[in-house]
DNA sequence: TATAAATAGGGAAGCGTTTCCCTACTTACT
DNA sequence: AGTAAGTAGGGAAACGCTTCCCTATTTATA
């Protein structure tokens, strides 16, 4: 594979000319940069990203970090339009993508070693816990990073995510507006995703709106898979004050509680409205359509990625969070309750 | 951020010795690795990947090269199953995931590239094309790699699949089983993915057990969207002879066609029964839900990686294509023909 | 007991870049 | 005509690691 030896010496000047037509660098003379260029194309040189990242400079690699189970996010179509995101904007950047899924075991470890190891000019992390103590001393270090979705307090900045707390304030309110009253939510894993909390938020306060709490017999937890949702809607149907509008925080889980549903022989919307979240393109296969939040996926990666080079760049050095907005989508799934 | 001197000099020793430490080169009496050890825990150190690389030596990055325009595959559950069991077992070995998905412009900048920096010490391409000259060079080098799909006939090697043939094969047999003659096509965008050639073959096969040939009235083309189904269902619904049954190549298609197919009145299955291919989660949301092939995704993405890995560690210099198994899942969309 | 082999550890080159700092030649002023 | 500034290009160190090749010590073998 040619190095840039190869190049010098086939254009007759020295590598520091090279590096120097690599990176635009003025005083370079025109037919002599020529001479390289030429070089260059008949060699089919690529410049070492290895020399490259071992000079300190850049490495041309961004990292995307997933902290969690694979079969946990991976099976969400929502992930894939956020790396479609990330992975458009690295690429009109020429740099390309390091994607690190860490599992529960080694969690911190995968992480800490895409990261620490120098290999990437700046990462992006997908909804990172709280207390990361690992990516807070990287940023010690100056290693830029945003972060998509929430994050602890003690860092509330770099960050772009939706609007999570307006979407469930608008899911909620469109069903009470409906004339619902008795709402089931059906959360998703809230110990680790703090988009939950926000969203919980919103539901209280359309609830609070029409002078209504949330039941705790009406609020139920799975872990975004469409089954997760099948089983946590059985408690709702069963439940003695059996809700008449469901709202859940992901168009899988929605799917798997349509389910749950007809086998009850409960038909959607007339007997239950049913609310998702996500907008992923499953929701115009089902039947009926499903009612949801539309969360502009490529659009976050896209952002952070944007403003992660802005980072990498020096052009900023933080910036306070970006809150994409989200949308209703009305679709068949919901109607007014059954009198 | 510590590098090997650091290290070095805690535990009084020289770099060569932390560089057998690293590696667990023999030779290294065990006081003396538990006290580089113990340097590496207290500095955190995380030996540097480009320096690594550098050295000509094992990167610890793998390369996952998807030469297609992102907006095409990247909206495919099925690719997400594939980098799912890729992720899997690279991080099985502590590999990182380089992603690179070309655009149709610079195709073949993007994948040259990521391949010959030098960054990765191997690479899996999926469904790359005929001819590429590129990968081809870079074999010749010796980068290891292995192809997800099929490849030209100059490199019979190194690639696994599923097995398409059979997979069309079995889904066009099944709809002659229950009765239909008329049978109609929606093929993939045929000009560069190989498999949908193996898929036609498949079906023709079928067809001809039952004395029967493909109508080119009954083939249409669709580029796996959803929105592509549906357009390409149209002249197969208006062709003068319109099918009975109708094979798609992808699920996505099928869920398109199934829309065009209520549109037009048709009741799936008894007026028009439906097999899709993939399997992916969405067939079971479909109403009624749909038959379709099933294809090892995750599994298609590990034995890749898998043997990736025994070409990188030299255990094997190549391999015959390994072909994974595909099924016939039977759902509601398929039912004997009107009669 | 003498010698060979195994064990333990280090010195230093080299991987392919970039960058800091030189030098030399032009050009543009006064 | 003399000087300063701008332009063009090169030498060589540095980045952090691995590896080749030494040397020295210990253990096993004859």
């Amino acid at each position: 594979m040619a190095s840039i030896y190869d190049v010098a010496r086939m254009a007759k000047v020295s590598t520091t000319t090279v590096s120097k037509v690599l990176s635009n660098t003025p005083y370079v003379s025109a037919p002599t940069k020529e001479r390289v260029l030429d070089a260059m194309r008949e060699l089919q040189y690529v410049p070492s990203l290895a020399a490259r990242g071992l000079t300190g400079n850049r490495t041309y690699v961004l990292g995307l970090v997933i902290p969690y189970d694979p079969a946990f996010l991976f099976g969400d179509p929502f992930l894939l339009e956020i790396i479609q995101g990330v992975e458009a904007v690295a690429n009109d950047h020429d740099y390309n993508l390091l994607l690190s899924v860490a599992r529960q075991a080694d969690q911190r470890s995968a992480y800490t070693r895409l990261l620490r190891t120098g290999y990437v000019d700046g990462a992006i992390t997908y909804e990172t816990f709280e207390g990361d103590e690992a990516a807070k001393k990287l940023e010690e270090r100056g290693m830029p990073r945003v972060s998509i979705g929430y994050e602890t307090k003690d860092r509330p900045l770099n960050r772009v995510h939706s609007d999570d707390w307006r979407g469930a304030y608008e899911a909620v309110k469109y069903l009470l507006s409906l004339g619902h009253r008795r709402i089931g939510i059906v959360s998703g894993p809230a110990k680790f995703m703090s988009a939950m909390d926000e969203r919980m938020r919103g539901a209280r306060t359309a609830l609070a709106e029409y002078g209504l709490g949330l039941d705790s017999d009406l609020l139920t937890y799975g872990d975004f898979t469409l089954e997760s949702g099948y089983r946590a809607a059985l408690p709702l149907l069963e439940a003695s004050n059996r809700p008449t509008g469901i709202f859940a925080m992901n168009d899988r889980m929605a799917a798997g509680i349509m389910r749950r549903a007809r086998e009850y022989g409960l038909n959607i919307p007339n007997d239950l409205s049913l609310v998702g979240y996500d907008d992923v393109p499953l929701t115009i296969l089902v039947e009926p359509p499903l009612t949801t939040i539309r969360q502009p996926g490529i659009e976050l990666g896209r952002v952070a990625t944007q403003k992660l080079f802005e980072l990498i760049n020096n052009e900023i050095q933080q910036f306070d969070p970006i809150v994409l907005p989200v949308e209703l989508i009305i679709r068949g799934s919901t109607a007014p309750p059954p009198s």
